[in-house]
DNA sequence: GTGCATAAGTAGACTGAGTGCAATATACGC
DNA sequence: GCGTATATTGCACTCAGTCTACTTATGCAC
């Protein structure tokens, strides 16, 4: 399975990468609005055009990246065990993903991470691209609570609306926290309290605080 | 204090107006990335380059109109009245909303505005940059229940986050009822219902349900 | 009213993202 | 090997947004 497809998968695969590679590397040195597709082109050693046959857009070089994990929360509530209250799974697996330093919670200190993150939190465009993944992934667990957790249509969208905005805001902060110079480990007892205190708040509600 | 400022002043205010309704006439009828900039200009009867003298972006001749609206949360909490909870004001002043048919909260069907919205939800770039707004909401909400509601760092940021999430997700189930043909009387039991649910999940937290 | 400082508006050339098209090169199935 | 599908490329084009230098209108002092 690890080579699927023939050479030409591969190298197509290849190329991509190279591209995004040299695409991140540049914007990171140089800044995204100061680096521009055709001196990406250059560097990844492809013409132009066919730096967009693999990414649409200039913002694609770098956000695909996160692709993957749009529909992430969807699926945790997707795949639980029986039983398993959806809450319950995802508080888990966001506690689990700060244990395994997962990039995705923000709580990972791998310079070029680091470097990554800190350009699409800086970088209005990308900024913004990011955003609509979050939309993305408000969506889809809307429709796994609908359909795996017997919730109706308004709660499911209010219901998705609140986990995802918790789970970003913890992400974010994570981010904040390792950007001013923390190191993961340092800052993992913080982030773990403040993962429950979200979760909590989420399930008890604001009604105690506010 | 109608007219403050001279001939000068009022008669940029008209410019700028001229030139967004231009704008947006033109964007409802023909779609916004089908409509150039060069046209509006001419619409409004200004050169390309005055345009951006007023309006730094394209979709900024759209998104302009709900500047106002970006900080009300925020507003709302800072100016509620002595001894009344952060979330009880935010409640009222939705359903308050509601019952004004206050075009933000989704629940209006003057023509024009069901337009403008549909617009703006259905247009990439544009339903993008509302979410800057989104954020942004959030950023100043979290500052105000810090400031005025004795909550501190990782709470006052979750607690917005996940307001300001339920906020927009009643007023867009609004907007697609609204869009799909229902008057806003009509729809204004079932959006308050919503709303209700809404801020008890937020007062009460999902665990009853998740 | 006249004149001057200041601000608004214009013209035209420029950069950079993204697209369409037609031509060329490369890997695959047989 | 050979024809075919597909990847790649070059070129010309549109459109958003910026820069510079120039013109026109406005407000204000007198």
């Amino acid at each position: 399975m690890d080579q699927r497809g023939g050479l030409r998968e591969r190298k197509k695969e290849r190329t991509r990468a190279a591209i995004s590679d040299a695409a991140i590397a540049l914007f990171v040195e140089e800044g995204f609005d100061d680096v521009s597709i055709t001196r990406v082109a250059e560097a990844a050693e492809v013409s132009r055009r066919t730096l967009f046959a693999y990414f649409p857009t200039k913002e694609d070089l770098v956000v695909h990246r996160f692709a993957d994990h749009e529909t992430e929360s969807a699926r945790v509530v997707r795949g639980r065990p029986e039983g398993r209250a959806p809450l319950a799974a995802l508080r888990a697996h966001f506690l689990d993903g700060l244990r395994r330093r997962d990039p995705i919670t923000g709580l990972n200190d791998v310079p070029e991470i680091i470097a990554l993150l800190r350009l699409v939190r800086t970088t209005r465009g990308l900024a913004a691209r990011m955003l609509r993944f979050k939309q993305n992934g408000e969506q889809a667990l809307s429709a796994a609570l609908r359909d795996t957790a017997g919730v109706t249509d308004p709660t499911a969208g209010l219901a998705a609306a609140q986990i995802i905005a918790v789970q970003w805001t913890l992400a974010i902060d994570n981010q904040v926290a390792i950007a001013a110079g923390t190191t993961a480990s340092a800052a993992y007892p913080t982030a773990t309290k403040s993962a429950k205190q979200g979760f909590a708040l989420l399930a008890d509600g604001l009604g105690g605080v506010l």
